[in-house]
RNA sequence: GGAUGGGUUCCCGAGUGGCUAAAGGGAGCAGACUGUAAAUCUGCCGUCGACGACUUCGGUGGUUCGAAUCCACCCCCAUCCA
């Protein structure tokens, strides 16, 4: 039974792969070591991380191993696919620290129990990458590499229009290293990734090949993308991070519960472990009754990334709020102090410091434009003031627009 | 290193001495309509205790009553030549 690459194609992952019947062959025939990289520039994922922390966990789940390699290493010389700016530089100890917080996240997902044969493992290519003899380096691998056909690469080809340096140009040999590496060390055979790593992934199978003679395969995931082809989880204040401090899961379950009607289906498949036959089901909804799927994308996803307790807690607090008025639930909430308040108890002010509003400057804009209301009623007065009696208890409710809600307490 | 063309507000992109906080588009936010969707229409869209004030047009100096616009030097980018 083919399973592995199956399950990953009925739910929509796969974008590319190479030389896929024998990737299948293999997949049947025993466990496939393989490797993810991530950019460990945060400490925390966003959303454009899950779709391969998902395929991950499913290819895993079929029994296979799966490998998050961090790219302690490559992340100073920045990935050219799609990107005019160069990264920061991160010390050591920054970027050690984002490990630690992005393997966190990935717990919930991946079984890192050492005790099973395909458990999941952590490696850093900072750990081999900076060790490297520049002379030996273009020795053994640089004349492996044709330079012809990296420029005919898509991902040169644009960046040729544009400019590119020898340091962006040598990103695609790193990491066809770091495969190669990984396939000594761990018998890794598979190299995953977004669909705009095809390049760089390709190159390292090919490398493997022709060093070594063996198979290696690469396979990438679709990139998840809105109907009009821009990149999911862009918000008003960002990506749609994964962790409850950057983004809370009350915003985090609005965002999937907003998503365009026809993306629904293709997030049901890559962003749950919902059966298919469910999604489907779900998917296929029209007009307003919609809207029950994306209750539920929403609700599971949300319970996948913060836990069951916060999904509902977030679940009833948009119900309670869109259903008119009510509190309840876990609607984000800023605490103030006395102190504060006296310092400056305009409301402009409050909508500022808790975020709704990037500065007081817009809050004022917003509320001529109609925009704000407090405890469901709209305020048009742009100097409006906020004393203590009305952040007592549940505090205050602040309504920008339909959709964005923050409650505002008394420390 | 040489020649040429460039660096404008979140992005693209006009502007070539005062009428310019800077056209237009995109993104974003808000309003109307809706299904917490899409499309459409309308308003906002540098910052600020805001009928006013302050700061922006790669950097630094200069010319001028007045500069994103003119001059000098410098930095960066693209294309061609080496």
């Amino acid at each position: 039974m083919s399973k592995a690459l199956d399950i990953l194609r009925e739910r929509g992952f796969l974008a590319q792969i190479t030389f896929e019947e024998d990737l299948e062959k293999a997949f049947d025939e025993g466990m496939v070591t393989f490797y993810n990289g991530f950019d460990p520039t945060a400490d925390s994922m966003h959303i454009g991380h899950y779709i391969p922390v998902m395929a991950m966990a499913h290819l895993q789940r079929a029994g296979h191993k799966p490998i998050a390699l961090m790219g302690g290493g490559t992340a100073v010389i920045g990935d050219p696919s799609g990107r005019t700016d160069l990264r920061k530089m991160l010390t050591r100890e920054q970027i050690d620290q984002n490990i630690e917080g992005i393997k966190r996240q990935m717990l919930k997902f991946l079984d890192f129990d050492s005790g099973s044969a395909n458990a999941a493992e952590i490696v850093n290519n900072a750990d081999w990458l900076l060790k490297l003899n520049y002379v030996d380096f273009i020795r053994d691998i640089g004349s492996l590499f044709s330079v012809n056909r990296m420029l005919a690469a898509e991902c040169y080809k644009q960046r040729l229009e544009r400019g590119l340096t020898f340091l962006e140009f040598n990103y695609m040999l790193m990491q066809s290293y770091d495969f190669l590496h990984l396939f000594h060390e761990k018998g890794c055979t598979l190299q995953t990734g977004g669909d705009d790593q095809w390049s760089n992934i390709l190159s390292g199978a090919d490398l493997i090949r022709r060093k070594e003679g063996k198979p290696a395969f690469a396979l990438t995931f679709k990139l998840l993308l809105t109907t009009d082809g821009v990149k999911m989880g862009k918000t008003a204040k960002g990506a749609l991070w994964l962790s409850p401090e950057k983004t809370s899961p009350y915003d985090f379950y609005q965002y999937f519960r907003n998503v365009d009607d026809a993306d629904v289906a293709k997030c049901l498949g890559l962003l749950t472990f919902l059966p298919m036959d469910e999604v489907r089901r779900l998917g296929a909804m029209e007009g307003s009754a919609i809207n029950e799927a994306k209750r539920v994308l929403a609700f599971e996803v949300t319970k996948l990334i913060h836990g069951e307790d916060e999904a509902q807690r977030a679940q009833q607090a948009a119900e309670a709020l869109f259903s008119g008025g009510g509190m309840g639930g876990s609607i984000p909430t800023t605490e103030i102090t006395e102190a504060q308040l006296s310092e400056d108890n305009r409301l402009v002010a409050l909508v500022a410091l808790c975020g709704l509003c990037k500065s007081k400057g817009e809050a004022r804009k917003t509320i001529e434009a109609g925009g704000i209301a407090i405890d469901d009623t709209k305020v048009t007065d742009v100097d409006a003031r906020i004393d203590a009696a009305q952040l007592q208890g549940e505090g205050l409710l602040i309504k920008k627009g339909k959709k964005s809600f923050h409650r505002i307490v008394l420390k």
